[in-house]
DNA sequence: CGAGAATTTGAAACATTATAACATTCTCTT
DNA sequence: AAGAGAATGTTATAATGTTTCAAATTCTCG
């Protein structure tokens, strides 16, 4: 369950997609809930791309299945995955992506790279801290916190001229 | 320009709008933008309100104005807004709320009630260095940063048994 | 097992949000 | 006044998400 690694590359990703789809397994059972078909193969689809995947990519490939659904199918699916912290919707971008710290109490971030599309979700809990106080500091408490940083991943070449920051990986 | 004021209550929403048009108006000059007719009412329409608006929000209240506008026409001007800083795009609800900073360097943090409706824009500069570490570590160049946090403001009351963390202004 | 309750899925229609493409009007410069 | 660029109008369409009710499945309990 590979909390905060850099899955940018060399990784067996069939591997990522078996282990997400066993600990999903195992989350719902720990919760009474059902992993049902459908529900199971919209997860499949989603961890399948590395990219986070519109409902209507999920629609297409489900009629690509021979699974004639409709859209409160799929939305209903992601509903679920949503619920039990299987998935999350990447509110900037319309779309889902595979939670990678599922089963673990966490405060997601996610770092959207434009260049390529990938996200990486990064348990940051100096910024929930971050967060937290500065709601507390004017009486506000917090339910749900959204933090998506769309930019440039180290694997994308940096546009003409401007500087790479980050650690060299070659 | 009231930064990180507490707008909760109390305040002359009229003189609000005033100041926010009036600074636009400086801004955009400063900026050789043209704050035009459309773009000047959109933006005092989205200030009228405390809630965010959503883009058919103002295509309605256009139409109210006796304007017979289409959904580019409202798109254009909020692209505009954006782009020179008068309004926010609130990812989580679809909708658009008046910058409190405009004209300031800044990394907005959104405070939504999922209660009343209001917004609260805070500038966290912890929030953004927090980020911004976070993102280092893996050598990711933020670019774009959203932080919307849905939870409940300090003027509407706790459900049921719940505590209220705030300070209590009474 | 088998009846009834609850959950899940199917299906059709609809609602909301956003964009594409091209014509026209406006504004500023020369 | 002419021309260039910016802004707006207009029509159509795409993309995303929801409501509603019916049918099927699964669970519960006697
Ligand atoms: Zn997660
Ligand atoms: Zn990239
Ligand atoms: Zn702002
Ligand atoms: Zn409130």
């Amino acid at each position: 369950m590979s909390a905060n690694a850099l899955p940018y590359r060399h990784h067996n990703h069939d591997a990522c997609i078996a282990d997400a789809l066993a600990d999903a397994k195992a989350i719902c059972q720990r919760q009474n809930a059902r992993l049902t078909a459908v529900r199971e193969r919209v997860l499949e689809l989603i961890w399948q791309s590395h990219r986070p995947l519109g409902a209507y990519d999920i629609l297409g490939m489900l009629a690509a299945d021979g699974h004639n659904a409709a859209p409160p199918t799929v939305y209903r699916a992601l509903d679920f995955l949503q619920q039990h912290g299987l998935v999350h919707r990447i509110a900037s971008l319309n779309a889902f992506i595979g939670c990678t710290h599922a089963g673990t109490r966490h405060q997601g971030m996610f770092l959207i790279c434009h260049s390529c599309g990938n996200v990486l979700e990064l348990s940051a809990p100096e910024v929930s801290d971050a967060i937290d106080v500065a709601s507390a500091d004017v009486g506000f408490q917090p339910d749900h916190v959204t933090v998506e940083v769309s930019g440039l991943c180290p694997e994308c070449p940096a546009p003409n001229g401007a500087l790479q920051n980050g650690p060299s990986h070659e």
